[in-house]
RNA sequence: GCGUCGGUGGCAGAGUGGUCAAAUGCAAUUGGCUGUAAACCAAUCGGUCUUGUACCUACGGGGGUUCAAAUCCCUCCCGGCGCA
């Protein structure tokens, strides 16, 4: 399933390929996040165009709406969303923690940083959020609320996978729990034994139904463990033996990190777990991790971040971000990028996009979404190119500087 | 011309003697967003500094009453409506 063609000397980066019954996916990769069968504001022609390899759904919010069933009988994921490559979908683990301990703060994946916004939040808004989280979690699974109605509805390991069987993404994830950044290390020991036990019987479930589990193409999911640790190195290395172990077709590797020590956290679970099984990390992907992560034996990527940040007026370019909302950009008839050559920067200028985010129309959101799509998804096949072309580091050295000078 | 209602911060619009540098909404400015409760969230939004239960300038202009006026009185200017 999964193919080295070349390996970064001395380092854990390697290019490869990795065959999905909707087609090769050439690695390393950015995957676009589509949560709900759609990549915001983008249509399936404009996710391809821009040169995206597949798309990662997520079985949380699919299984609430429209259903597993439906996608089921329309065909599966990529039949029903038209999209015509491969697909995967998130086991619903991260959304144990976006609804539970995330619920209503500030928090993210890496190391809980206090800003402003944190010393705002009265007392009531704190006690607030901590009674209206909508994830309870035991042994058995997680009882969520729906974020769309507030329905009561039972994960468990077993009902995660049924639902991704239905879904027939090519690639599926064990169901896992996602913990906040801010957590204790007991919390987070305590989760990731979970995770593990999880994740065992999120194989055994998969395998006693794989059979019956067949893609219109007659080819079957990979299933992919993940492992967790949060930002302890003892945790971290004791997932990625524990879960090495089992007999997944690939592993993600979940949780928060320390920002400082995500290359040192990612070099030695992937040392750890099997050199010629695909690694994909998750939810992450801002250009600093893209580097770090391939650098050390990431081969693929998901992350909301250049949809989301897309939507509010955040332009990646090469000397860093910008925000096109700003006055300077209402006159400005230059393209965001002169050599940039996505469909955004081939026919549109800052002036027009800033104008339309203040004008709030709906095409801003796609036109950046395009062009921050595009500048990521690029990215990564330039890290590829590099790494076949053996110059890897400079490429790193060349693009981290300008980027964040 | 007479009568009547009204003129409040960039805009709309509350407030009708002290707790008002003035609710609220919009706009604006700044910051944030990493397996999407996210076309979102937060802060700021008259000026000064020693950043305070501080000072100054402000609710069309001018004058007055009062310890105290966006708020009451007089007058002027401007606008809506009605009647000539």
């Amino acid at each position: 399933m999964f193919k080295i063609k070349k390996k970064l000397k001395n380092k854990l980066g390697r290019v490869g390929e990795f065959i999905t019954p909707n087609g090769i996916i050439e690695t390393p990769a950015f995957i676009v996040v589509g949560t709900k069968a759609a990549v915001k504001s983008l249509s399936p022609e404009q996710v391809g165009n821009l040169g995206a390899q597949a798309v990662l759904g997520n079985t949380y919010h699919l299984y609430l709406q429209p259903g597993d069933d439906i996608i089921k009988k329309a065909g599966g994921l990529n039949k029903f969303m038209n999209w015509n490559g491969p697909t995967f979908t998130d086991s619903g683990g991260f959304q144990v923690f976006s609804l539970g301990a995330g619920f209503g703060s500030n928090e993210n994946k890496f190391e809980f940083q206090k800003n402003i916004s944190n010393h705002s939040l009265n007392i009531s808004d704190k006690v607030q959020s901590v009674h209206t989280k909508l994830v309870k979690i035991n042994e058995d699974g997680v009882e969520f609320r729906s974020c769309i109605d507030g329905s009561r509805h039972f994960f468990t390991p077993e009902k995660s996978i049924e639902i991704q069987n239905n879904i027939g993404a090519d690639i599926i994830f064990a169901f896992d729990e996602c913990v906040s950044s801010s957590a204790e290390y007991n919390y987070q020991k305590e989760a990731m034994e979970r995770t593990h036990r999880w994740a065992k019987r999120s194989l055994n479930y998969n395998n006693n139904h794989r059979l019956e589990v067949q893609l219109s193409s007659g080819n079957k999911q990979a299933l992919f463990g993940i492992v967790q640790g949060g930002k302890f190195e003892d945790l971290r290395k004791k997932s990625a033996k524990i879960i090495g172990k089992m007999d997944f077709d690939g592993f993600g590797i979940g949780g928060s990190f320390s920002k400082e020590g995500l290359d040192k956290t990612l070099h030695f679970v992937n040392d750890l777990l099997p050199k010629e099984k695909i690694k994909h990390l998750l939810g992450i992907g801002e250009p600093s991790d893209l580097f770090i992560g391939i650098e050390n034996g990431i081969d693929s990527f998901d992350c909301v971040s250049p949809t989301r940040i897309a939507r509010t007026g955040m332009l990646y370019t090469k000397h860093g971000r910008i925000n096109i909302i700003k006055v300077k950009y209402s006159r400005d008839f230059s393209k965001i990028e002169d050599d940039c050559k996505c469909y955004t920067c081939e026919n549109y200028t800052k002036a027009y996009l800033s104008h339309l985010f203040r004008a709030q129309e709906m095409f801003a959101s796609t036109l950046a979404s395009i062009h921050n799509l595009y500048f990521i998804v690029n990215l990564v096949k330039n890290i590829r190119q590099s790494i076949l072309d053996e110059k890897f580091y400079e490429l790193k050295e060349e693009f981290l500087k300008k980027y964040y000078e």
